[in-house]
DNA sequence: AATATAAAGTTAGTATGCCAAATGTTTGCC
DNA sequence: GGCAAACATTTGGCATACTAACTTTATATT
């Protein structure tokens, strides 16, 4: 238990986790990334999101939230629609197909999250949730130092 | 604590560390990423390994490191070299220039390392250690049904 | 020895991610 | 009203990552 590499340890858990995942969307037959699931999720809960909630809501920066939905447009599960009150905006419409992959995806999802947590007791799995919530507030932007 | 999205808050809480971390190393005028340093750091610890061992250590692909090594050779902090009993592999050579940029790299990782920790007992961080561990033997490979 | 299989690395293709810069639009301020 | 600042989105450049396919070399099998 002395192995401090903690930023490691994390960083190849996810690599694993990502994978794995990602894998298994695809062996059944799921046509998007868990990512992009996340924006199909999203959009079924309240379609019509513009860009920058969408990029809020699932943690990316705006750029990268470009390509996920040009990525989802392409294949035909979004549709991007200019706002007709802020013209720099637009507004992303999740289709019926959309909505359909992104159920199909939830099956596998929810089903990789309950094999995180067996082998745990709820109170160890509450432990881990808090540590991963702290980064939010320490790694907050900015390398470090001060403000 | 109802929310039950632990791989959205894994790959959220992970993003935050790795941008919060690349950007501390470019503040800090350090060269490489977490990533390359790793390979620094393994190559301190014993020179001349092969590709092979090096993303089996680090635990990516034999494709990844590819390119994490190319990028590393093309700054001069590393250097391949044709293996004398194996004309399959090359042994991978850090530089003095490597080495002293992993020294680096290492302080800024060292602080970031603490900081996860800060506020949290020991007993949560084994907690937190051991559930990520267990990734390992959960989502090695293959998506999820059997093997 | 001849062939089949396995292993080491690379390449190409795709998907996240970030940052910085650019464009167009809206808002705030005087 | 006019201009500066802020905001929404995209683009381009870079760094991880993986899979699949390919080349070269080594090992196993018959």
């Amino acid at each position: 238990m002395k192995d401090d590499r903690l930023i490691f340890l994390i960083f190849t858990a996810q690599n694993k986790l990502r994978t794995y995942l990602n894998n298994a969307l695809v062996a059944a037959n799921v046509r998007v990334t868990f990512v992009q699931a996340g924006i199909l999720f999203l959009l079924k809960q309240s379609n019509g999101r513009t860009m920058s909630d969408l990029s809020q809501l699932i943690g990316v920066d705006n750029s990268t939230l470009t390509g996920l939905v040009d990525r989802l447009e392409k294949v035909g599960f979004v549709a991007r629609q200019a706002s007709p009150t802020d013209r720099r905006s637009l507004l992303i419409q999740v289709t019926p197909e959309g909505i359909a992959e992104g159920d199909k995806a939830k099956m596998i999802i929810k089903r990789v999250n309950e094999e995180i947590k067996t082998g745990f007791p709820l109170e160890e799995m509450e432990i881990f949730k808090k540590i991963l919530r702290s980064f939010f507030e320490k790694f907050n932007k900015n390398g470090g130092q001060q403000k």
